[in-house]
Parts: C-alpha cells; structure tokens; sequence
DNA sequence: AAATACCAATTGTCCAGACAAAAATTAACT
DNA sequence: AGTTAATTTTTGTCTGGACAATTGGTATTT
C-alpha cells in the first residue's frame, strides 16, 4: 500500500506527471492516489517529511500542494497527528416552496438531528433588524443563534431575530422556535429566502468543522403573518458540502 | 496615505495587534487597512519585499497572509506587475418559482447580457445524460456551453444537454436555446432545480475570472414538457459573489 | 511614428533548515 | 491496573536567500 504510494511518488513519475510547477503536479498525484483507490478515505498520508524525501522536493513544496487539497476538503490536517484523507460527506437535499423547519426536514430523511444553542438574548435592534422587522427604536429583539446538527455532524449554523412584540423572552425557546411561536399565537404563513454562496470565515468554519474559505449555503429569510408584518429573519449558512436546495419552477408570465 | 500603511505595518503595532502568528497578525491588519479605507478599492498594495521589510518579518510570511486574503476575495495579485485591492461586486437576484431565462433575467434588472459559445456538438451520451434525459443508446446528444457575460463580467459558466431528437442540430441555436427549442415546436412548462455551494475548479475559476477556491452557486436544471418528459439538462455555475437566488415559500401541508 | 529590444520591478516557485505546538507513544511510578 | 511524566512523532510557523516568469516602462532602431 505505501509501497505503491512511494512509487507514484518518487522523482521520475513526478517529472512526467505533466507541466506546470512541481507542487501542482504534486497536488496532481495526490489527487489521483485518492482517486484511484490507492489512498482510502481515511488513511493517512505519510507525514510530510517522508514525502519530501521520496519525491525529492522540499518540505515547503510538500506542503503548499497539501494545503490545495485540504482548502478542496479532499484532506483534513490533524496538527500533531497527521494528515488524512477526507471522508466524504453524503449530500441532503432541501425541498424548497415548501415552509418546514430543520427537524422536520431530517426526519423525513431519517437522519437524527439536534441543535446547540449558541446564545439567547434580547438585544436592542440592529439597523437591519430595525429595517426589516419593521421595529421602532423603543422595541427591543430576541435573538437565538444555534449550530444545526444532523447525525452528529455540524451542519449549519443559524442566526434567528424576532420582534419583542412576538416573542419577549427568548429563554424560553426550548427546541423549536416555530412551536413557541404557535404557543403564543404566532403564525407566520409566508417567508422569502435569498440564497447565495460564501467562502466560509474563520469562525463559522471552525464552528462547523470544515477548513476556512469552504464554500457555504447562505440562507436569508424572513417570515411574514398573513397581514404581511415581518416576524422572524433568520440568517442560516449551511456546509455547501452536505446539503442541496431543491426548488420546482413553473412558466411565469413574463 | 502610503504613510499611513507604513505605520500600521511597524512591527511594534504588528505585535500589539491581538493575538496568533505573525501572518495571522498581517492578515487582519490588511484587512483593516481594506475595512478603513487605508486602502482603497484598485489601490496597489506596496510590493511584498517592501511590506516584509516594514513589518520587520520574511518574505514568506507576507505571502501566507496576502494568500487569504485573495483566497477570501478581498484581493487580485497580477504577476509581474503587483497586488491590488479587489473591487467590489454588486450582486444580483434572481427570482425562483419563475421559469425565466438568463437574457430576460438581466434585462429586468437594466443589465446588459451577452454569452460567448464555448461549445457547441452532437455526443453519444453519457450515463448521466442517458439517466436524466431517457435517452437509448442509439440516441445522441445535443451540448451546448457557454459563457455568461452581464455588464462586461463574467458571470456565469452553463453546459446544456438536449436530447437529438428534440435538438438535431446545436449548430442551429443561435443566442437562446428556449427560442430554438419553442421554434421547433419543444415547450418545457415545467423544471427542477438543485442549487449548492461549491468551490471554484481551476478551470471553472479561470473562465469566470475570480480565484481558485472561491465560493460558486452550483444549479443544475432538467426542464419537462407537459407529458413529463424530460427536454433538458443544464448544469450552471454562478460567481458567488455575484448573483443570488430569491424564492417565495408557503406554508406547505407536513 | 512605430516597432523592437532591453531593463527594472514585481510576483511565482523552490530550497534547506530551525524551532514551536500539539498529539501519540512510551516509560516510570504509585 | 491506572496515572503521571517524559519522549517521540508530526504538523505549524518562520527565516533568508535564490532564481524564474511576467509585466510595464524605457531606450533604441527602423
């Protein structure tokens, strides 16, 4: 097994591997040994001075063709321990035009899911919140924000903002921000949701276990009663690695 | 003003500058050189020898930090000729639950469109496309690849499949695949979409203009007739710091 | 005036080595 | 057996320097 890794690796194959620069046919072989089998998800690679020596570069050559593959995700690096192949994440779809909460949508995918609280508290309102909430300056907003889990693994991290006016006390949300909101005869019946792509930062990547700049689902919606008075705006960024939106379009009128 | 970065660059406000690696120290003081407007959008930064000569650190470290920060966008380096401050991008929305063109599209929002063809070629299918489409063996297929271009930028990159015996000849498509197919009698009135995130490819990258690694919009489209036949497969990759996708949700029966 | 050749500035690649920090392993001790 | 301490292994950070490749301007030539 490393035998094979050694070989794919050593001097002669590397300088036939291609043009370009050494560390990206570098990147290249590794690539193609996760590809191919020959590195497992999993396995960890031979440590980093072990292959500057076989492939006769240097360790900082080594190192930057590693750090490629672990911005891709194809490698996790484990300080002190090594660097390993990644497992890959199976995808989750989401059915959009459809209002359903997080827990609702995992179980109908028979997956387990749960959620840690970040933080609750009631804060005097952002300019956003203000705006979009349609809030005065005397009105105060609760905000919640917890890390979405499915099958134990992070999944998402979400921002809500409610009005004061709907829900004064924050605390006692207990798992579901919808049902409380029932609880006190608030029903929202309609929501828009913007949905765009973002190269994660430093600390929603660490929160959700994946390598900072990893591209991400960011979800914005904002929840509307039937009068049309705004309700919640939550601000959600899912792992763009684990999970899908699906939407249906009919033919609109131009 | 090149004063001013020369001052926040001194190796004494670098060490009093939080906590963490030097690179991590000269990262967020470029940042906030950005954030301030020390720096503005298009300004050069100070060559890397000079910057690691104020800072009082190597070379290489300069480059680690300058490296996030064109990873996260916030920079462009240009060989040979310096490293700038990125301009910034407006984004775009686009409204789902309507079945509309990329040219319609633009036009709504007073934007100027073109599309430049990549490729255009009658191919034996591949099982995706045999999948997908419902397609025999002995059927071939139309793709067609193009770039999108709005405002002079390019936006996005589209690969189609259509069936031959919807589409016999690609070549015959001459700016809008939806008027060739209507022309010959194809109405689609119905498609799916799955939107994701994903990071750019190099070669994605290259053609759309940002770098390797940024944040991309991945949607792929079959579009149905009437009957429930499948027309067309279209795999769309968006600049994510470019466009968003709107969509109006309802309270939908659990 | 235009094309060409040259040169300087700047980023890109690469090296060999050093020490720090974290994790895993082993040894020592209770 | 279990816990603690020391050691080793491995990745993380950083230096100083070298040469290549690209760009942009300058001088030269036509």
């Amino acid at each position: 097994m490393t035998d094979d890794l050694a070989s794919i690796l050593s001097p002669e194959r590397l300088q036939a591997g291609g043009t370009g620069p050494l560390y990206v046919k570098l990147r290249r072989t590794l690539e193609e040994a996760v590809r191919t089998g020959t590195l497992a998800h999993g396995d960890a690679l031979p440590p980093e001075r072990d292959i500057a020596e076989f492939a006769a570069v240097s360790r900082v050559t080594v190192r930057k063709a590693i750090d490629e593959l672990v911005a891709d995700g194809l490698l996790v690096r484990r300080h002190g321990s090594g660097t390993f192949v990644a497992k890959p994440v199976s995808k989750v779809e989401q059915r959009l035009s459809q209002l359903t909460s997080f827990t609702e949508d995992m179980a109908r995918r028979g997956m387990s899911s749960r959620s840690e609280w970040l933080h609750k508290g009631i804060h005097t309102p952002s300019p956003d919140e203000m705006m979009i909430l349609g809030l005065g300056t005397d009105i105060k907003v609760s905000r919640l924000s917890r890390l979405r889990i499915a099958d134990d693994q992070p999944l998402a991290i979400e921002h809500a903002s409610v009005s004061g006016e709907f829900l004064p006390d924050p605390s006692a949300v207990a798992n579901s921000l919808y049902a409380e909101l029932e609880r006190l005869g608030v029903r929202p019946v309609r929501a828009v949701q913007r949905i765009s792509a973002t190269n994660m930062k430093e600390a929603d990547a660490q929160l959700l276990g994946v390598p900072v700049g990893q591209a991400g689902l960011s979800i914005e919606r904002i929840s509307y009663l039937g009068s049309g008075r705004a309700v919640e705006f939550t601000r959600s960024l899912y792992r763009g690695d684990a999970y899908d939106f699906v939407a249906e379009l009919t033919i609109g009128a131009t």
